[in-house]
RNA sequence: GUCCCUGUAGCGCAAUGGAUAGCGUACCGGCCUCCGAAGCCGUAGGUGAGGGUUCGAGUCCCUCCAGGGACACCA
């Protein structure tokens, strides 16, 4: 908001170093820490401790001696209104009332744009979500589609243009079991409105089944042997099962709010990956241990020279000739670079269990000498688990499905919103209680860090007080509140010409910062970096509303703070959209 | 055994190597004649242990301790 400013500000510091023999500077800015405060910081302890020149000095001192020299030589620049020298530290406090209009003005001129980076014509792939076909879909697999959504979101507003891609496994052991179970005692049937449940609920029969008997073991090996040479009962048999899932999928999806730009399988996968095994068996890269009995490998350690076990061997091809997800992955992340090859990233969102797995099937591809390889990272993040460090498996049923988590979250938004609101149409009411319970299931997904454990737990789920979704939403709905009752019309752009107050300081620093936390938390994949930013938005909106009065105040004061609320709303709205929340007109 | 992640208030989480470590929750006490109480205000509570680097360490390095995870044909 104030980079030329701090471009010529930079420039004076450089040539006051240059005028005291002060090796040159490198400057890092950040906001002043203290509330209230509001406006610039750097300091000089680098800068100090080098002008020692190894000798020992009192750094803070000569940091401080600086800092005054540089505040003297720059005295007040435009667009401030203070500056001080404090501890080694230069603070530039901004021009309340030209911030104040610079950044209101902005958010009002960019809405629904407020905060995006300017398009840096690069392409990245941002792969999420991979649920299994024929089996369940539960809590578990939320945090990789919101995450992954979020991530996208965050990627597209900082600049690059996001390929969405979601990697359904439509084949695989779990699949057969599926085919064999349906064929033998479901035959015929079809699924109803719950469709993932009931997807899910046949694999788990067939788990049971089969470890309750043993003995059918066999019918599914035969079952895998009628997949392997694509009896076409079989394979029309697949494609519409699988269907049913991928359309229970979408359904899920569509309730989220989550969209994808292209879908890969990885039955699409079984070939290639086997024809790329070879191509690696001939570079001298995999060993073939296939005539001893043994699986394809890949000595990752031995071939890159080192004594270390960091690589371990990666199997590549069963012994028997069949695919693995490995065999799969290595023929997907260059199928990925064929069809968009000027990708710059191809981000891989999967639990950090995989970890070793992805740096094998990337590190394997650059030993084959893809250039692109090195493009390929995995953005690892921590599981959602039940109470009790349990983990959500389909197989044992230690699940909560999706849907009944969405179903009763909403549920429970409408219960309240019933309460609160009674006198809102029905069909406003279910609108609010879809926004309100969809949020309050994201929010506490992305609000930790990537790489935190989430315990999942009812109680807690359907909490909607507190740092929560609904707590944004409700500070929105109060803005739109606001706005309606002065007839919906923000008056013109204008300087403050009062002082202004703490809470209103607060709030538009915090609305400022917007466009650089974007930045910051697309570069370093971390969409907690909004959800508080959000949060602290939404607490700063509240403070300013409970003391600072906007339709009664005086004209001049009301004109701005009308401003300031339609911007603090919208700046709400466009951090929330990022999130995947949406923001309603009341509640 | 090797490698990775985590350890901050009773509990759940924050804090680009910077100044005074923040928020929620639970507990206790206040606030609906006043733009909506899904809200606001107040009290209380602290970096697993020990070294090191640095002008400055919750943050970086080393050694421990505790919890979780990954390590040859699961996905």
């Amino acid at each position: 908001m104030f980079e030329v400013e701090q471009k010529g500000i930079e420039e004076k510091i450089s040539a006051y170093c240059a005028s005291h023999s002060l090796p040159e500077p490198t400057l890092r800015w950040s906001w002043i820490p203290f509330s209230g405060q509001w406006g610039l910081s750097t300091s000089f302890f680098q800068l100090a401790a080098a002008s020692f020149g190894g000798q020992k000095g009192n750094t803070p001192l000569k940091a401080q001696e600086i800092a005054e020299g540089v505040a003297e030589l720059i005295g007040v620049p435009s667009g401030f209104s203070k500056v001080e020298a404090v501890k080694g530290y230069l603070n530039l406090t901004f021009d309340p009332a030209l911030y104040t209009q610079r950044v209101v003005d902005a958010v009002l001129d960019e809405e629904k744009g407020y905060g995006r980076g300017a398009r840096r014509g690069e392409q990245v792939m941002v792969e999420f979500s991979q649920p299994n076909t024929h089996k369940a879909f539960h809590v578990g697999h939320l945090r990789s589609a919101i995450l992954g959504d979020v991530l996208s979101n965050l990627l597209d507003a900082a600049g690059y243009d996001v390929i969405r891609a979601n990697y359904p496994g439509d084949m695989g052991l779990h699949v057969i079991k599926w085919l064999w179970n349906y064929e033998k005692y479901h035959l015929g049937e079809k699924p109803g409105a719950d469709i993932t449940q009931w997807m899910g609920n046949l694999y788990s029969e067939a788990s049971k089944r089969l470890e309750q008997n043993p003995e059918f073991e066999a019918e599914v090996r035969e079952v895998y042997k009628r997949w392997d040479s694509r009896e076409p009962a079989l394979v029309a048999l697949w494609k519409e099962t699988r269907q049913w899932s991928l359309d229970g999928f979408t359904d899920m999806y569509n309730r989220l709010g989550i969209r994808f730009d292209r879908y890969y399988f990885n039955s699409m996968f079984e070939d290639s990956g086997k024809v790329m095994v070879d191509d690696l068996i001939r570079q001298g890269i995999a060993d073939d241990e296939r005539a001893s009995g043994g699986p394809v490998i890949v000595k990752l350690d031995e071939k890159l020279g080192l004594k270390t076990e960091n690589y371990r061997v990666f199997v590549i091809l069963r012994s028997d000739g069949t695919a693995l997800y490995a065999t799969e992955d290595l023929a997907l992340a260059r199928q990925k670079f064929t069809d968009y090859p000027n990708l710059s990233r191809s981000y891989y969102v999967v639990d950090v269990r995989q970890s070793l797995h992805f740096t094998q099937v990337f590190k394997t591809l650059e030993l084959a000498g893809y250039d692109w390889a090195v493009r390929c990272s995995h953005v690892p993040y921590e599981i959602v688990s039940l109470p009790g460090n349990v983990v959500m498996s389909s197989r044992e049923g230690s699940i909560v499905l999706l849907e009944d988590l969405i179903r009763e979250a909403i549920q429970r938004a409408l219960q309240v919103v019933r309460e609160k609101n009674p006198e809102l149409s029905e069909e406003s009411k279910q609108e609010i209680a879809r926004a309100v319970g969809i949020g309050a299931i994201k929010y506490p997904m992305l609000t930790r860090d990537n790489t935190k454990v989430v315990t999942f737990d009812w109680q807690s789920a359907l909490d909607f007080n507190g740092q929560a979704a609904p707590y944004i939403q409700y500070a929105c709905v109060r803005a739109n509140s606001i706005l309606r009752k002065a007839g919906m019309t923000v008056p013109a752009s204008l300087v403050p010409d009062y002082a202004l107050s703490q809470p209103e300081v607060v709030l538009i620093d915090l609305i400022g910062r917007l466009p650089n936390e974007i930045q910051n938390a697309a570069r370093d994949l971390r969409p907690l970096v909004i959800t508080t930013l959000a949060y602290d938005l939404a607490k700063a909106f509240n403070d300013f509303y409970t003391q600072c009065p906007v339709l009664q105040a005086e004209e001049n004061v009301r004109n701005s703070r009308l401003r300031l609320v339609a911007a603090a709303r919208q700046a709400m709205a466009n951090s929330l959209a990022l999130l995947g929340i949406t923001a309603p007109q009341a509640m």
